[in-house]
DNA sequence: TAAGATAGTGAACAATAGGCGAACAATTAT
DNA sequence: ATAATTGTTCGCCTATTGTTCACTATCTTA
């Protein structure tokens, strides 16, 4: 589906989001990708976009969400091969660590939704999970509690795995600590100056707080669910 | 369905989509299959294209699209396991203890909801999942393909873990193969002497079917979703 | 609010890579 | 036998990429 830079774009643009969840500009891409002019840059956007790999918003600077992954970056070892070519010396570009194909261990830091920040129960359990679930980054677990996640697939005693993060985009799912007190599993979504916590459940109320009273904690990075 | 040369086209796509990412050109193509002109390749790219196997973007390079795998990739045909009889002593219960706190790899299965017999997609690719998440005995995984159960708050995309057992009871949801041709993913329920497979959505009818007509493959033991 | 800085658009040109398709022969499946 | 599939040649057209340059849009700040 995509041509090598495009690829190699589109790699950039999703690490970058995943690490800072800030877009690139395209002065960085265009750095990324070892190119001299911004043009080349806007052209393979476009293609992408054209693609259905990202979305974007015209003429905003760094506004660019990514919509689809290419295909090698799902369940396999993604061991990277190196082309090495001959002819370029220097490729110290494109960090991109391929997670391994490993296990990791992450901390069970209790219930969300509990009314208490989930710091203060620094937990001691912790859960075994696919590090190809989960991006680059420090993650946790937390217990889901109650139902107001339902219509987004989130059911009450599923396990949310939380990528530690401060920054987060419109729509993302995040752990958001309000007001130093309570910390709940919501859609994350800004509005003048304000911030809006979404519930996924027609019975609760979206709540909207100033920007200076919710602290994001992290991004919901992958659930796992346990049928009896 | 297909032709040998058009299969081994589509593996080559497959794999290098995988391996890569990013579609191979023509000229890769011909090289791979051996052929002196890219004008063969075209002509398969035409066919596998037409018969729904993959998807392109006219007039665009390396713009390609696996949709669908070739069946016959194991000819191992559905195990026809003998029929439940009323008498029929316990199961061997694989007593399979389970390492408590570890992680295995369960063999990923393909999509499911794909009009396919699961059976017949055996994969090559496995999945590493922690061994608390699942009980005793043999698992497998399957991609989520559709929205029929979002109301269990499963989602497409989602990788289902399944448990291979041919019973279950009332109320589970599993994977049914229905005439020996298509699994889905439904939630179980007997009604004197018929089967009726439900959906977890209202958008779709429960299907009725009689018992010998749907046969259980395994019934849900976990969820693993990932978020980007 | 005007000046600057930063960011994104897009035309134009050139070079290369990639895709399209007719024509004809050889081979295989039904 | 008859149609479908395959291998090949050759030429043409289009897409992608790298680059330059000029322009527009947004944001910052004095």
């Amino acid at each position: 589906m995509l041509t090598r830079k495009q690829h190699e774009l589109l790699r950039f643009i999703q690490v970058r989001l995943e690490d800072t969840g800030i877009s690139p500009s395209f002065e960085e891409m265009k750095e990324a990708l070892d190119l001299k002019s911004k043009s080349g840059v806007h052209r393979l956007i476009s293609a992408l976009e054209e693609r259905g790999f990202i979305r974007r918003l015209p003429n905003r600077a760094r506004a660019l969400e990514v919509l689809k992954q290419p295909e090698n970056i799902t369940t396999k070892p993604a061991v990277r091969k190196a082309p090495a070519n001959s002819n370029d010396a220097p490729r110290p570009r494109t960090p991109l660590t391929a997670p391994a194909n490993d296990v990791i261990e992450i901390p069970l830091h209790g219930r969300i939704a509990a009314g208490v920040p989930i710091e203060a129960l620094e937990g001691q359990s912790t859960l075994p999970v696919p590090a190809a679930l989960l991006g680059t980054g420090e993650h946790y677990a937390l217990e889901v509690s109650g139902d107001s996640m339902i219509e987004a697939g989130i059911l009450d005693g599923d396990f949310a795995l939380v990528k530690k993060t401060n920054t987060a985009r419109d729509g993302e799912i995040v752990v958001a600590l309000v007001r130093g007190e309570e910390a709940t599993l919501k859609y994350l979504r800004r509005e003048n100056g304000m911030v809006r916590l979404d519930p996924a459940n027609a019975a609760y109320e979206p709540q909207i707080y100033g920007s200076a009273e919710v602290e994001v904690q992290g991004k919901l990075a992958g659930l796992l669910r346990r049928y009896n």
